[in-house]
DNA sequence: CTTGACCTTCCCATCATGGGAAGGTTTATC
DNA sequence: GATAAACCTTCCCATGATGGGAAGGTCAAG
C-alpha cells in the first residue's frame, strides 16, 4: 500500500511545486478535459487531490502528460499510448518493442495515406475534366452518379 | 403535396420492380443499417412503405444510394454529399459550384496527407535511430519523453 | 401452423474531443 | 466579513460514420 501525500489545500501544494489542473494544461500542452478523460480511462495514474478535491499535479505528472501528447502528435491511438507508457516506466523492456509499435503505426500512416491519395487522384482527374463553369455539364457528377461511366 | 403511392404488400411492390431494404443494399452497396441512418437524417427522402411498414425502394432510390456511396468512397462528408445531391437534382447548377466542392475537398484531403505524413517522417526517423533490440535503451521513447531531446 | 429469414424501432458502442450545466472553492477586492 | 470573478468538481450530451444487438412484427416455404 503506496501512502498518497495529502496537500491540505491549493495554496500549500502550489507553494511546494505543485500545480492545479489548469497549470498542468498548460504546461503539457493538454486540455484540462482531456487531462480528467485519460485519468478516467486509466492512461494516467490518479493523481493527488487537495482537501476540497483539486487534482494537483507533481512535475512527474506533467512530464507523463507531455509524453502523451507528443504520443497523440505522432497520431498513436489511445492504446497504443498505454503500451508505449508501459514500456517507457519499464526499465527491462527491448527497444525492439517499442520499434515494433512503431514500424506497425509507420504502416498504419502508409494505409491510411494511400487511401487518401487514391481519393485525390481520382477526384483531381475528374475535376481537371470539369469546366467549372455556368453550364451545368459536370463529369464529377456524372461520375458519381455512375461509377461506370469512366471507369479509367 | 405529393401523393405517395402505397403498395399493399411485399410481393405485390417486388413484381413491379422495387426492392426491399436487403436488396437496396445489395445493389447500392451500402448497409440497410446506413440506409435507414440516411434516411433518418434526411439524406435521403422518405422512401415508400409497405402495409407492414417495410420500406421498398424504387430505382431511382437506388441510384440515389449508388451516388451516395462513391461520393463516401471519395471521401466526402455527409454535408458535403447533401450538397452535392442538391446540385445532381438541380437541371440549373452551374458546374463551378461542383468543382468548387471537388476543389476544397482535395484541399482538405492534401491538408491530411501533409499531417500524416509529417508523422510518418519524424515517426520514420526515429524508429531508424532505434537499434530494435534486447536492449532498453530507445530513441523513440526518448523523444516522447522530451521533445526538446532531438529537435531536427 | 411452424420455422427461419426477413423487417421494424430503439438503445448502445466506437474514438478523441469538447461544450455546458449545476454546484463547491479559492482569491482578490471593497 | 461580504461579494464577485475565476477557478475547480462531476455529470450529461454532442460530434461523424458505422455497426451490434435486443425485442417484437411479417413473410414465405414446408
Amino acid at each position: 500500500m503506496r501512502k498518497t501525500p495529502k496537500y491540505f489545500e491549493l495554496g500549500e501544494a502550489k507553494s511546494e511545486g505543485l500545480s492545479n489542473i489548469s497549470e498542468a494544461a498548460k504546461r503539457s500542452g493538454v486540455s484540462a478535459k482531456m487531462i480528467r478523460h485519460y485519468e478516467d480511462i486509466g492512461l494516467m495514474p490518479k493523481v493527488g487531490r487537495t482537501m476540497a478535491g483539486y487534482r494537483i499535479y507533481a512535475e512527474s505528472d506533467i512530464h507523463t502528460l507531455r509524453f502523451i501528447r507528443r504520443s497523440r502528435d505522432l497520431g498513436f491511438t489511445i492504446k497504443e499510448i498505454e503500451s508505449l507508457l508501459g514500456l517507457w516506466n519499464n526499465r527491462r523492456r527491448a527497444s525492439s518493442d517499442v520499434k515494433k509499435l512503431a514500424v506497425k503505426h509507420i504502416a498504419d500512416l502508409d494505409a491510411r495515406i494511400a487511401e487518401m491519395q487514391g481519393m485525390r487522384q481520382a477526384l483531381q482527374k475528374l475535376a481537371s475534366c470539369c469546366h467549372g463553369d455556368d453550364r451545368p455539364d459536370c463529369p464529377i457528377l456524372d461520375d458519381l452518379a455512375d461509377e461506370a461511366t469512366a471507369p479509367h
